[in-house]
DNA sequence: ACACAGTATTATACCGAGTACACATCCCTC
DNA sequence: GAGGGATGTGTACTCGGTATAATACTGTGT
């Protein structure tokens, strides 16, 4: 979604051969976010059917790839343009949790917990490792920092969650079909309270 | 990545045809997390192709899917084991101001404060619509506060860039290829900090 | 000089999540 | 009994991403 547009900035600075992009990437974001070889070269063809690329002559072996007039207005584009902030992603372990509630038999609690550790576990692997890249690398600071953040705010969520889940009724949670008909339930429409937007 | 799991999760209650999955997905999670209906059938082809799920005999113009004994072992297998916390996701705010850092002519602060603006509003949204959901409504209530756990460390992360920024010496950041060749450079191998979990 | 190994560079076949859209059916109403 | 709307299912497609094939270059030992 967004390595795309990351190879048309490294292009942007002057015409580059498929695994220069690659190298440069992964300078920026060193070990942290790895590029697969494939996907510069995937990548690259999709921009250039799109028209956002060209690429040169083959020489020898390689192959110049240069960012068209076109390519140039869809980066500007993009860099100026806020991401959705609707429709959030579907996260992976907020739906583990909701899966959770309305199982039987599960002890949420301690998947909250066991969770939590694992969070905490990898939020200090990535400070030790933060620790120790040099202050100039800012990219890689960036990356790491995010990541951080990411983390905590995931360890901030299952705390909420946990003191959520533990002033409530027990088992209240558990599949709140209310509005659902025994078997053929018409859908919940609610107002969409989001529209502000876009 | 994580809806196969829920419809496994919700066929574990017992056998159900398509739709009323989509009906109960989304019950527990709003109008925030809507659920495109071909997602349904798609992820339960492919869930039955793996053997997680049977299809009933056609009922009528309805088809029952029911869990298999292997989508059992799956679906818990999957509950306890905590996701990858190595190999961050790709964020895409992230690339944007690594990428506008190498781009000359482009205003890095004023892009990072736009972005922020544009957060905070978000945040803004959810909260007036966290404080509109009843407090029974548990699934809900969880992927609110997940968003805006995730937003709130977007912001924190802008604010920390912003302050790494300005505390560096001017366009110090710009492309630092230092261990780049003038043309084929080799790849930086540096020792790989994050052994210790896998 | 030749075989062999390794690596740099590109290309392609494939996969899974997700979307749009078409197709079929039932039921209600006029 | 003919629309029309809700209900229910299926499919063709896009898109990001991965694994792996294919090809050419470079060095090394004997």
């Amino acid at each position: 979604m967004s390595v795309r547009h990351a190879l048309l900035a490294l292009l942007a600075e002057g015409p580059k051969y498929g695994l220069r992009l690659r190298q440069e990437f992964q300078a920026q974001t060193g070990e942290v976010w790895p590029l697969n070889v494939g996907q510069v070269y995937t990548t690259l063809h999709r921009l250039e059917k799109e028209g956002n690329v060209e690429s040169d002559e083959v020489d020898g072996t390689q192959k110049r790839f240069r960012i068209t007039a076109e390519g140039s207005r869809e980066l500007q584009r993009w860099l100026h343009t806020p991401p959705d902030t609707d429709a959030p992603p579907r996260d992976e372990l907020v739906i583990k949790v909701q899966v959770a509630l309305r199982m039987p038999g599960v002890d949420v609690m301690e998947l909250l917990q066991v969770h939590r550790r694992h969070m905490v576990e990898a939020m200090q692997r990535y400070t030790h490792l933060k620790a120790e890249t040099p202050p100039g690398e800012v990219g890689l600071g960036l990356v790491i920092d995010a990541q951080l953040f990411r983390l905590e705010g995931i360890v901030r969520w299952l705390d909420a969650a946990e003191a959520r889940l533990r002033h409530l009724p027990d088992q209240s949670w558990a599949a709140s079909d209310v509005d659902l008909a025994p078997d053929t339930g018409s859908l919940r429409q609610r107002a969409n309270a989001l529209g502000g937007n876009r």
